[in-house]
DNA sequence: TATCAAATAAGAATAATTCTAAATTAGATA
DNA sequence: TATCTAATTTAGAATTATTCTTATTTGATA
């Protein structure tokens, strides 16, 4: 946490105890958590925190390039602390996210009648699986 | 026309003129419009049409597997009435959305942790990028 | 310690989508 | 062709994630 407040103190980006509560619960967070997920986490210590508040430390987070907004799940974004380059897999039935490391960059060339009409800034790999858990409840 | 009208009678699907009017609509239409655009587009001919009637027939059309729903657009959904595995790429300035037909799906191969953990079903690519219009309009 | 721009809280607003319930109708059947 | 019924339509309310508003509070600098 005081690597946090050293790096956060430099940045134009006032630590609140809230905001100190969502980047605690972030930091090295794996479970992709939703806006409510954090809400519902950060109520515990903070119980009159608001939606807004998570809402705009998410956001200030994202522009500084601190999280990742994960989009895999069409219902609600997912955030992601790990900004290294990775993809994810969501399982069909319970909706849980994995991170999946490969760089699959090399292998995403576009056909040429795209490439005259777009300047490509990027792509985005989404998996779709059934996870172990989901796997035996259903028997497979 | 014909030839859809005969395609919907056989399968448990009732032809209603306000159906009839979404399937020509989508027939045939690349532009990938949105539930709204559909249903500003067959309010012309049916004012009294509800959007209920547009989301209804758009479900059990993706249920039949006549369209696809394309979710690259995080705010909302739009439809394809091609339904040959491809993918899209879209504007990040003007959100127009444009087909990408290549296989990408030899290069797509999932790390062995995941294999472990998830039986898989499938996956999505979208590509991001700057049409042709935008870019002039920007300068670039 | 005073200052003030930035952040917070509470709740209203927004927008896509889904739901409800009553009225209508496509298409099968007599 | 007329009747019947389950499926469909409609209008509008409900839902849900997210954004916005405004008055109040506060972190960090001077």
């Amino acid at each position: 946490m005081k690597k946090i407040i050293a790096k956060y103190r430099k940045r134009d980006f006032k630590l609140t105890p809230q905001r100190l509560a969502i980047l605690k619960y972030l930091d090295g967070n794996t479970s992709h958590p939703t806006a409510d997920d954090i809400f519902t986490n950060i109520k515990k210590a903070y119980p009159t925190v608001s939606f807004a508040t998570v809402y705009n430390t998410l956001q200030a987070l994202k522009e500084k390039g601190e999280i990742l907004e994960v989009t895999i799940d069409y219902e609600k974004r997912h955030y992601d602390p790990n900004t290294a380059p990775h993809h994810h897999i969501i399982c069909t039935e319970c909706n849980k996210i994995s991170d999946v490391f490969k760089d699959y960059s090399d292998s995403l060339m576009l056909p040429n009648e795209i490439l005259k009409e777009f300047k490509t800034i990027g792509n985005h790999i989404d998996f779709y699986g059934i996870c172990k858990e989901c796997q035996k409840e259903r028997g497979d």
